[in-house]
RNA sequence: GGGCCCGUGGGGUAGCUUGGCAUCCUUCCAGCUUGGGGUGCUGGUAACCCGAGUUCAAAUCUCGGCGGGCCCA
């Protein structure tokens, strides 16, 4: 690694996530990364978390076409102007022109809900969980990062239909939930906004906004939590009949999260070393290093399969670093790529009974050979410390004020509720609002543009 | 949306002002050596983003495209 963490954090993730060999950024069209075998095992084991969550609260998983027909898109008003200028689309086939133009889906609604229309008979359909995960296209005009804003999405997107507002609003605290337990895994600190109204989802009644904060101070969004109410089940006519034979229109909502959470975690937990995983998702948890002295290959050889052996029957995702390259350098290769535990086995430690263990934050001991449950421990308190030391740079970072001040990181200060005092505050502080806190934070003081008495606390950041 | 900078082996670079021979480091491959924090030596593979123009001659100058990065709204 060139670029150093700590002074230049943009330029550091730019490098780490091809060093790592996360991705590679050479593909000839803007935004559009590939996926290299180790970012996409990553990225395959943080979608099972998601996916493991759907399946326990209900969910089905469906997957829905690419391409959507124009007029579908064109349903709801809101939707289009939020997307219109950011769709490719799919004009010629061979070089004929199309009758009508096809879109690639920027998210799915308009594609699903067409086909919930028929889906959706009576209130014993209800309620509808589906979620899918799928490629979705939105053409960024601005800079595109990998992982952060690319334009082809890894996009995991759950869509409900529900009998009434209530009931959608149940779903969302579900979403909430089940939020918490999938970031909880990633040992990730989060912040949830309920986003001002100029700035919800194209078509949402309103929006949730889950953000990280980044070494950057900046925040990104990495998951968000819709509530439709009917805004699509009237132009999609998504209606049932319920119990007294009236047809009523479904309430709908959705949960979004993409490839971002993975540029969260490069970014929260990497170091001037490379990246580092939590342990749950890491494609190997531990790696074995044999530290080979000449005539003494075999015993060191046998000792490490035997050591192999022992962590793959406890579950333990692990690999044996055969090449031959020299020890310091395995060390910096498996450092840059995050694994969180390292076990070195060389004829001192076998001589002792005893194997090397050295953490990906830097602490290093020995544990007993006949003790190698202590590993599961290891990595449990290893994803604590990675949780606590990106908490406490959270908490650090989120100020509470009571005057519109310019700070670095997030801060909230007091707020009439008027969309142009918000949009004040956006501008001398030359931040985006998030949102105000999720759950609701009881605010006495006076607003910090008009002075009148505030409603809400509005959250403010620079972000991604 | 507005402005600025940049594209040379896989990665990082020198060369461009003043047109002609493309430099070094690293990675990679083969061999020996070494092996508890980037061993050392020998040999090898490998590059001027694309297109058009100017010219005897273009990495170098001009225009366009594509791609990358930064700043401001």
């Amino acid at each position: 690694m060139k670029a150093r963490k700590s002074e230049d954090f943009d330029e550091w993730y730019n490098e780490v996530v091809e060093e790592a060999e996360l991705c590679d950024k050479r593909y000839p069209v803007k935004g559009m990364n590939i996926w290299k075998p180790y970012g996409w095992d990553i990225q395959q084991n943080i979608d099972s978390i998601i996916r493991d969550e759907m399946k326990k609260t209900g969910h089905k998983e469906v997957y829905f076409p690419l391409l959507v027909p124009e007029s579908l898109f064109k349903k709801e008003a809101d939707h289009i102007k939020g997307f219109g200028s950011e769709v490719f689309w799919v004009t010629h086939a061979g070089d004929r022109e199309l009758e009508e133009r096809l879109l690639l889906r920027p998210t799915s609604e308009t594609a699903l809900y067409h086909i919930f229309a028929l889906w959706v008979r009576s209130h014993a359909d209800l309620p509808l969980k589906t979620f899918q995960i799928v490629n979705t296209f939105r053409y960024e005009t601005k800079m595109t990062k990998a992982f952060i804003r690319v334009r082809e999405i890894h996009f995991f997107e759950a869509h409900t239909c529900h009998t009434d507002f209530d009931d959608a609003e149940k779903q969302v605290a579900e979403d909430v939930e089940i939020a918490g337990r999938f970031f909880d895994r990633l040992s990730m600190p989060y912040i949830i906004s309920k986003r001002p109204d100029w700035d919800k989802f194209a078509g949402a009644y309103y929006s949730l906004g889950i953000d990280v904060l980044m070494p950057s101070k900046k925040v990104l969004q990495v998951a968000s939590i819709h509530q439709y109410r009917d805004n699509f089940s009237i132009p999609f006519e998504i209606k049932y009949e319920d119990e007294d034979g009236e047809h009523r229109y479904c309430h709908q909502t959705t949960y979004g999260m993409s490839e971002r959470v993975l540029g969260a975690i490069v970014g929260m937990y990497g170091d001037e070393r490379g990246i580092a995983l939590p342990s749950f998702i890491a494609p190997i948890q531990v790696v074995i290093i044999p530290i080979v002295f000449k005539g003494k290959e075999e015993i060191v050889e046998k000792e490490c399969e035997a050591v192999r052996a022992e962590l793959e029957k406890m579950n333990v995702r692990t690999h044996t670093d055969k090449r031959d390259k020299t020890p310091g350098n395995k060390f910096y290769d498996w450092e840059l790529k995050g694994v969180p535990l390292r076990i070195e086995i060389g004829p001192r430690d076998i001589e002792k009974g005893m194997v090397t263990l050295a953490t990906r934050d830097g602490i290093k001991k020995e544990i007993s050979r006949d003790n190698l449950k202590e590993i599961k421990q290891e990595m449990e308190s290893f994803d604590s410390r990675l949780f606590e030391k990106a908490e406490k740079f959270l908490r650090e970072n989120l100020h509470t004020l009571d005057h519109l001040e310019k700070k670095e990181g997030i801060i909230e200060v007091p707020w009439c509720g008027k969309e142009e005092c918000g949009l004040q505050m956006e501008e001398e502080t030359e931040m985006t609002a998030l949102g105000i806190p999720f759950p609701e934070k009881s605010c006495s003081g006076k607003c910090a543009v008009c002075g009148n008495d505030a409603k809400h606390y509005l959250r403010l950041a620079r972000s991604y």
